[in-house]
DNA sequence: CAATTAAGTTGATAATGTCAACAAAAAGGG
DNA sequence: CCCTTTTTGTTGACATTATCAACTTAATTG
């Protein structure tokens, strides 16, 4: 019987992170930009700017979905493109100041959700599960 | 600036989880269960028989897709229900033979996909990993 | 320069997720 | 007991997210 219990649980991790947000998404999530939309931003927030193919790539997801993303997120006004020098194809994509203000409130909503979820651990078993994630 | 890294490597494992499988999906998805009802599939194989309200806590998702995917998986003859002989609201639904011959497929193709994922770990850190995930 | 490859966009469609309303049975309290 | 409240599961309607292929434009390669 091949192991798959790491899948499974993992699955479940995410799930309950989704919901315990999703609960209190009217709380902070002013630019109704849901899930898809903050992890956008919050990637961006790490690697910016980024050119749609780097999120692609850091967000595991089809090209279609981040296209669509950063549509919607620039209409919002939390983003903003520049065109590429080098190459005329790629636009980057940075965070406008509005953006950074979202992501502030965000990051808050989410280390809140996720401390309450990762209650039982110790933070040394926070930090070695942070360490083993970074790996992969 | 809180933390939010965990819930970030998180969503980006399950993803890469995600589309390993998808990629393979036409090798090893003989009845089209798809993603929902693999989860659905291998979760009733560890809690069997389950009863509705189980599989949605296990899973953490809502009810009402719980019972559209275990309508799909009868429909298909995977599983079956029996009444309670307690509670006549709640029906007991267990894996058929057939259900259970997925299910050996399954768990070969899923423990492929992660092992190439979790290539990177040693033994010892999968273990690890495996031991703190199972505390949440 | 022609052919190929890479980046991004769009369209169409499928799969998942959410939420509220509902029926039927159980549980609890006077 | 009866009445009210809860629990369990189902359904409908809808929103969000995901997938896949076709296509445009620009870079790259030989």
């Amino acid at each position: 019987m091949p192991d798959i219990e790491i899948a499974h649980l993992t699955d479940r991790l995410m799930r309950r992170i989704h919901l315990a947000l999703n609960a209190k998404a009217s709380e902070f999530d002013i630019h109704s930009v849901g899930p898809a939309g903050g992890i956008l931003l919050l990637t961006l927030a790490e690697n910016e700017p980024a050119r749609i193919q780097d999120l692609v790539s850091l967000m595991a997801r089809d090209k279609a979905q981040i296209t669509r993303g950063i549509q919607a997120l620039e209409r919002k006004g939390l983003i903003a493109r520049a065109e590429s020098p080098r190459d005329a194809r790629v636009s980057l994509v940075s965070l406008t100041g509005e953006g950074h203000a979202t992501i502030v409130v965000l990051r808050q909503a989410i280390a809140a959700a996720l401390d309450g979820i990762l209650a039982p651990l110790s933070d040394e078993d926070r930090g070695v599960l942070k360490g083993i994630l970074r790996q992969l």
